[in-house]
DNA sequence: TTGAAAGCGTTACCAG
DNA sequence: CTGGTAACGCTTTCAA
């Protein structure tokens, strides 16, 4: 089965060759053509041939000729973890498949926000939906848009000039959760900073809503790091009382159940001593006893933002538009 | 800030006419080409020019060009949730990305095995990375290597005929869990089936597994459907007694926590009663009382996967190998 | 119905 | 060092 080193990829001159037609008719056959009508024949033909060659036309030729593609381009450099996030990745892409957009995740991990911006132009996309993990310029969006980019669209903690701007405010989490706990009564506020690299996009926004909040009723806010290990949370767990906190937004529910439990383990009693609550109301963290609290966040739907996508793209002449679209409330259970 | 509608893309001759040079000698310049001297005042026009009109290059028309490109192209459906998935993926986009590779991420949700192979075709790879979750065909592989990609390779249960194969056979994740559970002395063994579409490409090969491991011992193994839902965990637990069961392998750690906490509750004892042992060793498991047994599998790098697609495409002659390369051991922990 | 030809942006080659 | 030219694969307009 192994092919000759050097088999040259068909094209559509082959095509037309074997069926014994022209290039043009090929063309017509295989993107089924509205404007001319081919004999059911020939295009029987035609399709044989491209089939007993294995042809398959080549994307960049049909931009080159056509001047635009039909990619929508998704950087992504970390994929954050968690159910909520690759759920709302699957819409997307399944959303915008159903509008007939080839979706493309370029993997842009360790390229600044030019760098990034540029490589994507490369590709011609003729819509960017950046997920906030690398910081667009507006710079990088006249790039992209010059390159010929119909929709520049972020999903981030706030806008940048010139692109369409999903505005999903982190803050709001840590705002979120820190009123929460004051409403309980907690004065003294822990807030878990995450140790592991890729997380400061979105702990930092948390932490100055915490803060925000806190100044608001009073309350004081303690940053407390922590890295996703047990050993981390027992080091953590063993200085706590020294701490002098009595409540702590542990980031995210992952976080906040490691910490609960090495806080448990310490013989701190969770919400007696502590209060804890986390973020993304994770299933599992009602597993845990005390039941974790948690921010529960709601993500725009895939749906609605491949419509975005689709109708940006249909008429970039609008100005960009700014929608704030996140919800984040507490959801109180037993850890608080 | 906004552009007049129909701004047309700059390209390369709206460079050389800005610079005062010819296109061949922006293409030189931009291209750092070694073969040819050009004056360093001539280098920075061009830049300048370059800069200025915010001109980058047309990925498809190099391509065109040249025949052939730097694109490694990532098949996506789902992404598996959990971090031992993403950060093999980062660890292979970053890795791919210093060998000078471009990784791209292709949505494939809802496409068929060789629709998708003629969609990623098109877009002329130099390799594909097929994580399994597409299943490729032979004649899927035959398309990918005459449009140009020099690796083809699968990760995955089995080795696909034409493709280097990284054989992760998801059997031994469940012929580990039974057989830890047989040793424990348990003889009525339930399998979690996830309810959740787009597992089952894992679960079965999982299913089968514990099947062919179980007939060797002469213990008996029960497929049990599961949603990742409070609800049907608590519907599982509720008739639990009445299947009398002594063992169940929950098809990762997250079915396994769920079903693990819903039977505690149903007041089941575990291990005494049930043993329980998941898949993954999630720190989430540790956290759960008792501590939650799990099989560990041993995933291969992405530094040693993108060694491996960087060798095969320098060097495309040889055979199809095909490597085995997951060890899966389950961990004794509590709940066993 | 089909064919011929132009042109999309890029780069390699070859003469100046 | 620079410029002209050709070719990559494809679509589309115009003519036959």
């Amino acid at each position: 089965m192994s092919q000759p080193p050097e088999r040259a990829v068909p094209t559509s001159t082959d095509v037309a060759r074997r069926a014994g037609v022209s290039r043009a008719t090929v063309s017509y056959v295989l993107n089924n053509a509205a404007a001319v009508r081919i004999s059911e024949p020939t295009r029987r033909k035609v399709r044989e041939a491209a089939d007993e060659l294995g042809y398959v036309p080549h994307a960049g030729a049909r931009s080159l000729r056509s001047g635009h593609t039909r990619m929508v381009l998704l950087p992504s450099a970390h994929i954050p973890v968690g159910p909520l996030y690759s759920g709302f990745f699957n819409d997307l892409q399944w959303a915008l498949r159903r509008l007939d957009y080839t979706v493309v995740q370029y993997g842009s991990l360790g390229l600044d926000g030019d760098g990034a911006a540029r490589a994507w132009a490369e590709l011609r996309p003729v819509a960017v939906v950046s997920l906030g993990e690398i910081s667009l310029t507006p710079h990088g969006v006249n790039v992209l848009k010059r390159s010929g980019a119909k929709a520049v669209i972020t999903l981030g903690p706030q806008r940048v000039a010139g692109a369409h701007a999903l505005v999903m405010d982190q803050r709001e989490i840590g705002c979120g959760a820190v009123s929460h706990l004051v409403e309980r009564g907690r004065r003294r506020i822990g807030v878990v900073m995450p140790e592991e690299p890729g997380l400061g996009f979105f702990s930092q926004p948390r932490l100055a809503g915490a803060r925000s909040s806190a100044a608001a009723s009073g309350a004081h806010v303690e940053p407390v790091p922590l890295a996703y290990t047990e050993r981390s949370a027992a080091a953590l767990a063993r200085r706590w009382r020294a701490l002098g906190l009595d409540g702590v937004y542990a980031y995210n529910d992952e976080y906040a159940m490691l910490l609960m439990r090495a806080l448990q383990d310490e013989g701190i009693d969770v919400p007696g001593e502590t209060s804890v609550i986390g973020a993304d109301d994770l299933l599992l963290g009602r597993l845990l006893r005390p039941r974790l609290s948690t921010v529960r966040v709601d993500l725009v739907t895939g749906q609605r933002l491949a419509e975005l996508v689709d109708r940006v793209v249909r008429d970039p002449g609008g100005e960009p538009e700014r929608h704030d679209l996140m919800g984040a409330r507490a959801v109180a259970r037993e850890s608080s």
